[in-house]
RNA sequence: AGUCCUGUAGCUCAGUUGGUUAGAGCACUACACUGAUAAUGUAGGGGUCCGCAGUUCAAAUCUGCGCAGGACUACCA
């Protein structure tokens, strides 16, 4: 027996989902798809790790599957694709995940709890939901190798990072220095930024601030200052850490920020003073009532402080202006004093000129740096150079301090007053929130000494350490960088040759982030990750990097040998074999590298830096990690990646790393082709959260709906890079418009071609001679072809999805099948019908490859089905079918919209008198614009009258005389040739009469006379259409127009009735359970309005229904006879028997 | 605070190089159709194209300034 197309009950897409992935795995579909493509061109694909130490969200559902579409479809491209999963394993979040479930913190290691246990519970943690991840990505059917992944703690991934480590040493990118970074004295430990986002660790916390009197050194540079100044003159600076002050050594300007002189009092010692603030903040040190009080009459302690403003000037010019430092104690080293540029500097609040600390702030630092001005550091007893608070948060002690610095640079005895006190009442377990604090006590200082302007208490948000909930010092800390800034023109170059999705986050927000680029802080103080393979001398003299484990052993027996360390740590590793099984024998991480002890040249011990490095150089690491290149693989790393994609906050991380660590080794983009896709929110536009309850469980919705719905709303509801405000109910719209229509469709071809015995390897029935409609139908879907590759090919598959849908539910459900719908029942399997078979067979054949990528479960089935017998293979090893621009026909795509618009105009004005489709009427008339319009209404009249149910179409021309036509200006034509006339044209075409038109048509051409000025019209200036036919029912849409008569003779209420007729016993067939091919007999009672039409279409009413043998009977009383009526008062009774 | 994205019907989204009547689907209402039938079609209502200003003969579209939502980066006197 031949084989037959699958017929089903209904959809369950559920369920197809299971049964092709059982499928899939029975086959190994995935591992084919690469064998099949050996040898072929490669499309490299690099996959992000994901971190697998938390449970996958929908979200991830939306990455993987632009990643899978793009995959899939360049394996049926022909490309072959590999696909290495990957796991990050490394970073914060996996310490805290072990923290909690153990119950401590970060003070218990090394207490309770050995460093290497807390590694080891890491290890095992991180993998925690490996299984849910493997679980969803199967379901999801996202193709991927599980079975090899690279995973970032395996010691032969973190050999390679030593290695790539050591190329950026050598090639003097690998530096030490310091920044300025939060620091918690309280915890002892810097924090990262990660860190003080925690939710609740900005806080409001009321400080005692104060506005400083910085006094200007009288020299050449400002005496414009002290011209006509009967005072010394001072800079106001305000600050919210007084504590800072002593530290500070600069005063930044907004360069184009307005700045002037105002002549008044301190109102604190009462001495006249000339003070120097932004202009746009004097209303808030002074009240503008008090601008005309006379300045001799003021007496220490008045309220009312009077003031004068006497002249303003830029902020440039006050650059490079010297001035006293305020608190002496202790000097810098080199240039400071001197008014410098602040690019950020604003007149929001303070005084519009900011006081500068480089110890203490990252922004002061920076333009310090730039300005050259020295930061005020001290020197330890260790000879360390340190800012003025220690890392316990108080101002050094002296006897903590270098003697010959303290003798150089140091005032002993201003200094001894303040020096061990903490700068924030919070770090001194002896002192609660009612001393007084610091910042008072130096505010009341500088008071007397006629340096403060104002002190008051100010409310202001404040970053506390998450752990002891201590406001935390930004505090400068040595680190280790990437000195990523020396590569950055580099980088700006090769990103231009990056093909981003979107555009705008290539050259905005990833562009603007390489223009603003730092130095790549690399170092984290912590315990798992990625050790920082750096050792040096105590006095770091001596210092080597290490870029492989087997120079790690040499370097090791040379210690071993200089009596540095005991005993080897691991004897048994045996450099150049690559198995895991040897690779297991060591450990690359704390405390088992911190415990190897090198020795230098000159013998002295060597330790490793203690930092780990960030986690994002492990992700971006992965091209040559994933590869253990170089030490294997050499020759053959697949690498720039054609694609990468993820979501659009990894623009500062996976991006940017991949870039960074491409740019700087090997001087490449890591990656050509980038989405970056926007978040996943609730349907309201929220984040999911599980805090919030409005996450969404992808494998609810999964085993809901099936993945393909899934994946098919999530590409075509929204571009990929905006955000998706997800809804389960368009993923259910989702299901019945295009799926529910697509499987119906299907439904429909396999009943009838079942029924004649289509096997779909019949000999094609050449194109050309096929009907207008098939070959209509075949021209949409090359075109179709053509567009969605396009759009896969610009990496924009919302594009193609919505394509595909398009053509499926308009064009090829609701216009071809619909209207095909009688080729397919009933008569004899001939040549239009096999036509009608091989069209449809080629329509679903060619959407299931299309769509493949998309929906790979729902696509596989189809296409399956669609096979002729013998064949089964997969339609993810298939290739795209290509696209045959000879059959793509623009004209008879244009017609075929003709027919289409023109049967909705006639079904509207049906409706409009109520005539129902089944009753035939005799005429339509359309007014023909031009030849070329009639011939294409020609083509497609059939179909049209036959869609509406109408005898003939007219065509009315000019000679009939019935048109009136009316005229409408082409504004897009006379626009460029006319602009400013364009009003008083408008209105002079609007004037025009019948006749005027009629003359314009004839001539060709037509003149009128605008504001005085003569113009010739053309035909393309203009737009001429009938939109009215007088006496008749009448509907216009654009340039057609088109006229129903509705007057029913005699004869066409007949064929309506037989109409009618057939309709019911259609029904009834049904009602009775026959098979569509069953033939009947019919009996039907007479009835004097009826008899002459059942007479009349005897044959039609036979082959229609089936009936062999139709009888007018006296009195129908067969059993299962019923009453049916075929207009109001109209009835009669029909029966039929199967035969 | 900076950078970027988004803002069009009740909801989700289209809307070409600016062209004068801004579209589709869903939802809603009414009607029709009926051997694709747990389907389908037709029609209808529904718009301050976020606001203001500008450029232009002409702005949803271009420019500027705002507003709202979101993301990232930073956290500053």
């Amino acid at each position: 027996m031949s084989k037959k197309f699958p017929e089903y009950k209904g959809l369950d897409l559920s369920a197809i989902n299971k049964s092709v992935l059982k499928l899939w795995e029975g086959e190994g579909t995935f591992e084919q798809s690469l064998k099949a493509r050996e040898g072929q061109p490669s499309f490299i694909f690099f996959e992000g790790p994901p971190s697998a130490n938390g449970m996958p969200g929908i979200h991830h559902v939306m990455a993987r599957t632009i990643k899978d579409v793009i995959c899939r479809y360049k394996t049926q491209k022909g490309f072959q694709v590999h696909r290495k999963a990957g796991w990050d394993t490394h970073g914060l979040p996996v310490e805290l995940g072990v923290e909690k479930s153990l119950g401590i913190t970060k003070e218990d290691i090394g207490k309770r709890i050995s460093v290497a246990e807390y590694n080891q519970a890491c290890r095992k943690d991180v993998m925690k939901y490996t299984d849910m991840w493997e679980d969803l990505t199967e379901k999801m059917g996202y193709w991927v190798d599980m079975e090899h992944p690279y995973i970032t703690y395996d010691n032969r991934y973190i050999e390679t990072l030593w290695w790539m480590l050591k190329e950026l040493y050598k090639k003097g990118l690998l530096y030490k220095g310091y920044t300025i970074q939060p620091f918690s004295p309280a915890a002892g430990t810097g924090l990262s930024t990660h860190e003080l986002n925690q939710p609740g660790c900005y806080k409001d916390v009321k400080d005692t601030t104060c506005t400083a009197q910085f006094k200007v050194v009288r020299d050449e540079t400002s005496d414009f200052l002290y011209a006509d100044c009967d005072t010394e003159v001072y800079f106001l600076a305000w600050t919210t850490t007084p504590w800072t002050l002593p530290s500070n050594t600069a005063l930044a300007v907004g360069p184009s920020v307005t700045y002037v002189r105002v002549r008044t009092f301190n109102p604190y010692t009462g001495e006249p003073v000339t003070v120097v603030l932004a202009k746009d903040l004097v209303g808030a040190y002074f009240n503008e009532k008090n601008a005309d009080l006379d300045l001799d009459a003021y007496q220490a302690g008045d309220k009312k402080l009077p003031f004068k403003v006497l002249d303003e000037f830029s902020g440039s010019t006050l650059t490079g202006v010297r001035y006293e430092q305020l608190i002496p104690w202790i000097q810098p080293d080199g240039d400071a004093f001197r008014v410098i540029p602040g690019d950020y500097v604003t007149t929001e609040d303070g005084t519009g000129i900011v006081h500068i600390a480089p110890t203490f702030g990252a922004d002061d630092d920076r333009v310090a740096k730039v300005a050259g001005i020295a930061p005020l550091v001290l020197m330890d007893r260790e000879g360390k150079r340190q800012p003025m608070v220690d890392r316990s948060g108080k101002f050094f002690l002296i006897k903590d301090l270098d003697d010959a610095f303290v003798k150089q640079f140091v005032d002993v005895k201003a200094y001894s007053e303040f020096a061990g006190r903490f700068v924030k009442n919070a770090y001194d377990a002896s002192l609660s929130d009612e001393d007084a604090t610091l910042d008072v006590d130096l505010s009341v200082m500088l008071k007397k000494e006629n340096k403060a302007f104002r002190v008051e208490k100010h409310v202001h948000n404040y970053p506390h350490c998450w752990r002891t909930d201590k406001p935390v010092l930004y505090y400068p800390l040595d680190s280790w960088f990437v000195k990523t800034t020396a590569m950055r023109e580099r980088m700006m170059e090769l990103n231009n040759t990056i093909n981003w999705k979107p555009e705008s986050t290539g050259t905005g927000r990833f562009g603007k982030w390489l223009e603003n680029l730092v130095d790549w802080n690399l170092s984290r103080s912590r315990y798992w990750g990625t050790p920082l393979p750096v050792w040096r001398s105590e006095d770091g003299s001596a210092e080597v990097c290490i870029g492989s484990v087997e120079e790690l052993m040499q370097e090791v027996d040379k210690a071993v040998k200089a009596g540095v360390m005991d005993k080897h740590p691991f004897p048994d590793f045996k450099p150049g074999d690559f198995s895991s099984a040897n690779y297991d024998k060591i450990d690359l991480h704390r405390p088992f590298v911190d415990d190897i002890i090198l020795v230098s040249e000159d013998g002295k011990p060597m330790y490793r830096e203690l930092d780990l490095i960030d986690v994002w150089f492990d992700s971006g690491a992965m091209p040559y990690a994933q590869m253990h290149y170089p030490f294997e693989n050499k020759d053959s790393l697949p690498f720039p990646a054609d694609f990468i994609a993820e979501g659009v906050d990894q623009t500062r991380g996976w991006f940017f790393t991949l870039h960074a660590l491409g740019t700087m080794l090997f001087d490449s983009v890591a990656f050509k082709n980038i989405i970056s896709n926007g978040l996943v929110l609730d349907k309201k536009g929220n984040k999911m959260s599980k805090r919030l309850g409005n996450a969404v469980d992808p494998f609810k919705v999964i085993e809901d709906y099936g993945s393909d719905p899934l994946r098919w709303y999530m590409m075509t509801n929204a571009q990929p890079w905006d955000n998706l405000k997800f809804d389960l109910s368009g993923v259910d719209e989702v299901k019945r418009k295009f799926f529910g229509t697509l499987y119906n469709t299907y439904s429909f071809f396999s009943l009838y071609a079942n029924v004649d015995g289509f096997k779909g390897t019949e000999a094609q029935v050449p194109v050309a001679e096929r009907p207008e409609i098939d070959r209509w139908v075949i021209s949409l879907l090359n075109t179709l072809v053509k567009d969605v590759h396009a759009a896969y090919d610009q990496y924009e598959p919302t594009r193609a999805g919505r394509a595909i849908q398009d053509f499926v539910t308009e064009n090829l459900s609701n216009w071809y099948v619909r209207l095909n719908r009688k080729r397919f029942w009933g008569g004899a399997f001939n040549q239009d019908k096999l036509a009608a078979y091989q069209t449809l067979h080629q329509c679903l054949e060619t959407v299931a490859l299309l769509a493949a990528p998309i929906a790979p479960f729902y696509m596989e089935q189809l296409y399956r089905d669609l096979q002729p017998e013998g064949q089964t293979a997969s339609v993810h090893l298939a290739l795209m079918p290509e696209v045959v621009e000879t059959l793509i026909d623009k004209g008879l795509e244009e017609r075929m919209a003709y027919a289409q618009q023109i049967s909705s105009m006639v079904l509207a004005l049906r409706r409009k008198v109520s005539i129902k489709v089944r009753q035939p009427l005799q005429k339509i008339m359309v007014p023909i614009l031009d030849a070329r319009f009639e011939a294409q209404l020609e083509a497609v009249k059939d179909l049209i009258l036959n869609e509406v149910n109408v005898k003939e179409l007219e065509y009315l021309k000019e000679s009939t005389g019935v048109l009136v036509k009316t005229i409408k200006p082409n504004f897009k034509s006379l626009g460029p040739k006319y602009s400013k006339l364009m009003k008083p044209i408008a209105a002079a075409i609007g004037a025009m009469t019948a006749e005027d038109i009629a003359a314009f048509e004839s001539a060709g051409s037509f003149s009128v006379e605008v504001n005085g000025e003569k113009l010739q019209l053309l035909p393309e200036d203009v737009e001429i259409i009938s939109e009215d036919i007088p006496g008749w029912l009448v509907a216009n849409e654009g340039r057609i127009t088109v006229a129903l008569d509705i007057t029913i003779s005699e004869d066409l209420r007949q064929e309506g009735y037989a109409r009618e007729l057939v309709n019911r016993i259609q029904n009834l067939r049904k009602d009775s359970g026959l098979d569509v091919t069953d033939k009947i007999r019919l009996q039907i009672q007479r009835h004097a309005a009826l008899d002459a039409a059942v007479e009349k279409h005897r044959t039609y009413i036979s082959s229609q229904t089936l009936a062999d043998d139709l009888q007018l009977v006296d009195t129908c009383n067969e059993s299962g006879a019923i009453s049916v009526e075929l207009e109001s008062e109209l009835e009669t009774i029909i029966a039929i028997e199967k035969l």
